[in-house]
DNA sequence: GATTGCATACGAATACAATCGTAAATCTAT
DNA sequence: ATAGATTTACGATTGTATTCGTATGCAATC
């Protein structure tokens, strides 16, 4: 892991793109991040090399085209901003942040059972 | 609600304390952020003049010494971030949000039986 | 082997957030 | 009413994120 944790706005984005494509090139990303942004394709590069020299993301340099790939885990990341919203948005209380989850992004019949299968275990222990 | 939404992160810190004591002086806020954070008096007041030319607080200027209170709603900001959140962190899922924030920010049972009492009520309907 | 297209590298400009110093106004206590 | 403390206003500096222009390299195609 990076010792430098703090991925600005763009660079979640980015981010997010590598998390979910696994491997991608500058021209990925910038195609993805394109449809809702108009921004330079070398602005996307800079970011992602800027990203390489934080060790948020590696690169295979073998061809000309470089391929990356992200170093900060998802996980990390998720307990990281988590974390910090319970604390200054929700009191301190993570079950204040699930309750509004909960009740303001409707979820699924099935996510709602798995949700409460966590919830046996946890309570069972 | 101001048009312009878009806290930044000190403006966010301020405004979870106006959320909190629903009313403060600039002094108020400076005193608490103070406690974590070496800070000048006049950096902590200028931040919160800028949010009230921003909209996301108002100020009672009666008194010499104005009292502030947040005039973006806590609501607003959770579902805002939340959102953003499960976005670019949780794949669109919010059910993978919920599950992560409840293993990994363990809550009581008290508030586990909380959250079981509102998928019920979802359940059905 | 010249031209074209697409890639990287990188400096520089721009934009925005955060910090602080100083001056002027107001209040408090002597 | 004066001194001292506390407050606001506001300009200026610093720091950091974002954006882009331009140079350069490389490979395919004509």
């Amino acid at each position: 892991m990076p010792k430098t944790f703090r991925p600005t706005e763009s660079e979640l984005e980015i981010l997010s793109i590598l998390w979910e494509k696994e491997l991608a090139t500058v021209r990925d990303v910038h195609d993805i991040i394109y449809q809702t942004k108009e921004v330079g394709y070398t602005t996307t590069l800079k970011l992602m090399q800027i990203m390489h020299e934080k060790g948020l993301v590696s690169r295979n340099v073998d061809s000309k085209t470089h391929i990356y790939k992200a170093e900060l885990e998802k996980e990390k990341a998720q307990d990281h901003y988590l974390g910090k919203m319970i604390k200054t948005l929700f009191s301190g209380s993570s079950s204040k942040l699930v309750l509004q989850a909960l009740g303001s992004h409707n979820p699924s019949q099935k996510e709602l059972l798995e949700i409460k299968q966590l919830i046996d275990k946890l309570e069972n222990k």
